[in-house]
DNA sequence: TCATTATATTTATATATTACGATATACAAA
DNA sequence: TTTGTATATCGTAATATATAAATATAATGA
């Protein structure tokens, strides 16, 4: 059952980084929106800056997501195949 | 707003108490097995039974898993269908 | 150069989660 | 009853995570 604990740790990684409601936000306000600077993002969410730019690190950090600067700002998009493929089957209603 | 917000607390609710290896583990082995009672996870685990019977506190409370009492043994079986959906997936092989 | 804007990092503190031994409960059989 | 087995709950120390103010960096334009 336990062969590979490894394939277990690096699960629940990923979803330990999605599961909190600020990431999910920009998630999938990315996913949706195709990209969104952070300024727009602090908007949305009425965190301060510092807040934000933590979540996004985490969510960098974790491969989820990439930035690419284009002058002041850094526009992000999802890059991770999976969370593309989870996070709608998440919010799917029924 | 405040119901969209109410909408991502809710999912990284859910992916908390997903997020951790020994109940992803857990939850896997009851989709793939149908059902499975504590002692047989703590064998496969080799985690203490107070630690099993936690998570499996955490998931009974979060309406993922219940369990049904036959003398003994409690069988445990996973009910949450966003969760038989999403497991299959997040470990799905490409 | 200096000032401004957008974003990142550091630091401190508060809060949450995890693990596990000890203990309690539920049930069955003797 | 009493004993043994399966599972749940409690207490709590160790660890992890979240937040936000303060500060730093990077890019641009005057």
């Amino acid at each position: 059952m336990d062969n590979d604990f490894n394939k277990y740790n690096e699960a629940a990684e990923m979803l330990k980084i999605l599961a909190h409601p600020v990431r999910l936000c920009i998630v999938k306000g990315l996913l949706e929106n195709g990209g969104c600077n952070v300024s727009h993002m602090q908007e949305c969410l009425g965190a301060p800056q510092s807040t934000i730019s933590q979540h996004l690190q985490k969510l960098r950090s974790a491969g989820i997501v990439t930035g690419s600067r284009n002058g002041l700002e850094i526009k992000y998009t999802v890059i991770d195949e999976r969370v593309k493929v989870l996070l709608p089957i998440l919010f799917n209603k029924r």
